[in-house]
DNA sequence: TTGACTTTGTTCAATATTGAACATTATCTT
DNA sequence: AAGATAATGTTCAATATTGAACAAAGTCAA
């Protein structure tokens, strides 16, 4: 490989790596801002994060949450017993494959995931406000297609 | 304040908040592929966001280099002894403030800053390759605008 | 100058996150 | 049916990350 003499400013001037570089950015103050919504009902994001998701999906597996919230499995096993130990959540056995462990949650749970909820939708309508219909929906487009191609292309070789 | 009863399907289709769901998604996704990049240099992600960042800004302190990177000082605290052990940066006292501590990258320090940034680019590049220039610029724009909203006006009340 | 306040970096305890190794259960192949 | 293979969830050690409390150094106001 190639290894070409770069200079750093080159690299800051870059179209595509320029601004993408934003992305990260804003991701992280916005989670910020969330993680400070949610701190107003003692919650936090990543029990907001399973709460939500099974308010959305109930009964999904473990396995599958993990999927979603794109985190390891390992992460789940140490998480759910204290959210279940606090009553947010039931983990029932599945009758036809005894290695799942489905997701329910409690009434308590699932109030709290609809006010995490609500505290999501406003931080997001916050922090879009400047940005009109249009282009909130071309952000959304880009994002899935980038996405979708990272998952689905065969990595570049180093 | 009002509690509205509140749908989740309602939630999920609701334009801003459905768009904007998709910012985490790809930016965790293109997190671990750069990971995975770093990974093939025997670096990691944080010790390659101290490097670029002051292969950057040479000199800057460790309160500066917390704010660019938006973490905590005490992260750094336990982060850079280690790699000034390693003796990929230095720390040099501030002669008129000695409070400060100015960050400066060894030479070898500089060849894995380098090394980094190149697959970093092509982190990006691969991504980003179904996506025009255009779509890539507004991407960005919509991204600064954002961010820049969340930090300049003031939080909503929960 | 003194005393209050601020800023910087460190320490420490608490919590998060990951990957590897493992046991259990399912599935596939023959 | 039996043995190999795969999937699911758990455990554990290693590493990250955070916030609070702290000491040292600087700044400001009277």
């Amino acid at each position: 490989m190639q290894q070409e003499p770069q200079d750093p400013e080159l690299v800051w001037n870059h179209p595509r790596f320029r601004n993408w570089i934003e992305v990260p950015k804003a991701y992280q103050i916005a989670r910020r801002l969330l993680s400070e919504g949610l701190a107003t009902i003692d919650l936090d994001l990543p029990r907001y994060d399973v709460l939500a998701t099974i308010l959305r999906f109930p009964g999904l597996t473990q396995q599958e949450l993990a999927d979603k919230l794109l985190v390891g499995r390992s992460n789940l096993s140490m998480l759910l017993p204290d959210m279940e130990k606090k009553s947010y959540l039931e983990r029932r056995e599945d009758a036809g494959d005894r290695r799942l462990k489905r997701l329910f949650l409690t009434s308590a749970g699932e109030d709290l995931a609809r006010s995490g909820l609500r505290i999501h939708v406003k931080a997001v309508n916050h922090m879009m406000e400047p940005s009109s219909e249009e282009e909130c929906r071309s952000l959304g487009e880009q994002m899935r297609k980038i996405r979708k191609h990272i998952q689905q292309a065969p990595p570049p070789d180093w």
